[in-house]
DNA sequence: GGCCACTATGACAACGTTGTCCCCCAGCGG
DNA sequence: CCGCTGGGGGACAACGTTGTCATAGTGGCC
């Protein structure tokens, strides 16, 4: 900006006048101003623009568990559609489940000044929020809760979704339904497994340890766990998929087998539709789940200082008839 | 910080000294210090930090063309990966294929001062980006070429890959082989387009005008352009799609039917090998488009300026038996 | 001509940091 | 007692902007 106004022969603050269009500049200077930052190629810099008027910085932080997943990725869609309407940029990271990591994205994007952040929680540990959220900077957690901090939450209904999946899979007359799950410490696996025990329970079919798998899962460790289930005394004859890492690991498995297992799968997935036999699964939206986050952090941005509030969205199941009935 | 100097009291550049470890300052003085950091909740202030140091902004700007398709978020992961080895944070936001939107995205990381900036290109003029990449910024296009400017581009082997998916059609007995591409004015989609000629030039099956359909498409587009491929005197035996979604539209609209033409899509993607028939696709690696761009960067960035490059990433044919098998 | 209103412009401070330079004072040798 | 040294600490400017206030010049009106 210093040379631009030396080049036009004024004082910077006639330049800066010209770059935000204030009144009370003649046009014939202002023409020789545009010139000059044409010619110097000059751009404002909106890091000290933003140092100095005190404002916003204009950007949100997201952290999530991984953008390369298709769930996260529709999240990461989502809010960056909800964050343009509101003039803001993303700045987003993964975590990958790593706690620290987490930590660090987050503390970092606050050391950035971003206008609010999003977290989808790896650990259970956000206290070092606290200062923070104390100094102004709003925090909605989504997917899962925060570990030891009161704050905005966006979940879906994760019993919910598994007690109907059970409920379901015990109407086409299964007794043997088994769970393969993520890693217990991860709340919405935790909650899947609650849904699902429930689920036994109300069906009247009863819990059996030996039905249940929880993670981490990968390829192999799926493939094993279907075996152990099948070869029990009373083999599993329908499985509940934790999430859709666990389904396509699953499907990966049987994959040429016959005599497959009926499957229902949590969270929805593109070609569910177009496997043989489909997949039922629960269907949730991670469209739905980034803009309720992202509108409840925009709303807090806009002077909301009501309790913080825990938004639960609806899950629904979408049958498709991945072998329910039962021989 | 002046809030922590004054409750600690010393001067700002004594809070500065604790805050970056620098030596030269009393244990008992840096401990009250730290109490008062700690007390208030102080962060420093990033923005301020590399304004003051002149030093960059730790910070790439990514502009794609939609991260909730899995072939970019695929690529987003990847970049966000090398960056994170190399302390960088990312900016990204979705153009939609929208050149206003991917220039208007690109200023404003420009001026943020973005350490560097990776493109998807969605139009043909770039000359917008001329000058800031002679005020510095190093600017790496991937997945296509940028209209006008001469810059480092990381492509895949477009040509390569269709001629290879039309030769192995061909191999297997095919004569009337369909192209569903997308809008032409898409690089890509154009390519792959002169791909599919030559390769039917070289089959000896000849190019012919009515068995190509370029896009844009969607579901009912590609529906009713199937109906009209095989309802042709001659109808099409086969199909190469020209990318990731076209060939889920043209799954849709096959599901159910029996008589279905071969398929070679454009893309891999998730589940095509669990899919019956399973799809053959010419593949390529999203993670490394992702990463050879990012490493490009950031070789600029370290100082390399030799003349810019273009980089062709191999693409492989991925045979599934998806019908290729003429009747 | 004197005064006012108004337009066009500039000087200067400040945002939150950090680099540079300088000062104070204790300790020590002569 | 003097001068020197070095550790600990502060004053001040500067990064690139913008808000506040001042000022010079112009034209109009009584």
């Amino acid at each position: 900006m210093n040379d631009v106004a030396r080049l036009a022969g004024v004082s910077i603050k006639t330049v800066s006048r010209v770059v935000n269009d204030e009144p009370g500049v003649h046009p014939s200077t202002a023409e020789r101003v545009l010139a000059a930052i044409d010619q110097l190629g000059f751009r404002r810099n909106l890091s000290a623009r933003n140092l100095r008027r005190g404002s916003s910085t204009g950007t949100i932080g997201l952290v999530l568990e991984d953008v390369g997943n298709p769930f996260y990725s529709g999240v990461t869609r989502a809010v960056e559609e909800i964050a343009r309407l509101r003039g803001r940029q993303v700045i987003s990271g993964s975590s990958d489940e790593d706690p620290g990591r987490e930590r660090e994205l987050a503390l970092e994007f606050c050391s950035r000044r971003v206008d609010g952040l999003l977290i989808v929680p790896a650990g259970l540990q956000h206290s070092y929020l606290v200062p923070e959220m104390r100094a102004g900077t709003p925090v909605v957690f989504l997917d899962r809760p925060a570990g030891d901090v009161v704050a905005d939450t966006v979940l879906v209904d994760n019993i919910g979704g598994t007690v109907e999946a059970v409920t379901h899979l015990a109407a086409h007359g299964h007794r043997r339904i088994a769970f393969l799950g993520d890693a217990p410490d991860i709340f919405t696996a935790n909650e899947r497994l609650r849904g699902y025990r429930e689920g036994c329970v109300r069906a009247g079919i009863g819990y059996h340890e030996e039905l249940v798998a929880m993670g981490p899962h990968d390829e192999s460790s799926v493939a094993t766990t279907l075996q152990r289930l099948q070869s029990l005394r009373e083999p599993a004859t329908a499985i509940v998929a934790g999430n859709n890492r666990i389904t396509v690991h699953i499907l990966r498995s049987l994959a040429g087998t016959t005599e497959r297992p009926a499957l229902v799968g949590f969270d929805d997935f593109e070609l569910a539709d177009l496997l043989s036999p489909p997949v039922t699964v629960i269907a949730h939206d991670a469209s739905a789940l980034g803009k309720a986050a992202t509108d409840l952090l925009f709303a807090r941005l806009d002077g909301d200082n009501s309790p913080p509030r825990r938004v639960v969205l609806p899950v629904r199941l979408v049958p498709r008839g991945s072998g329910e009935v039962h021989a």
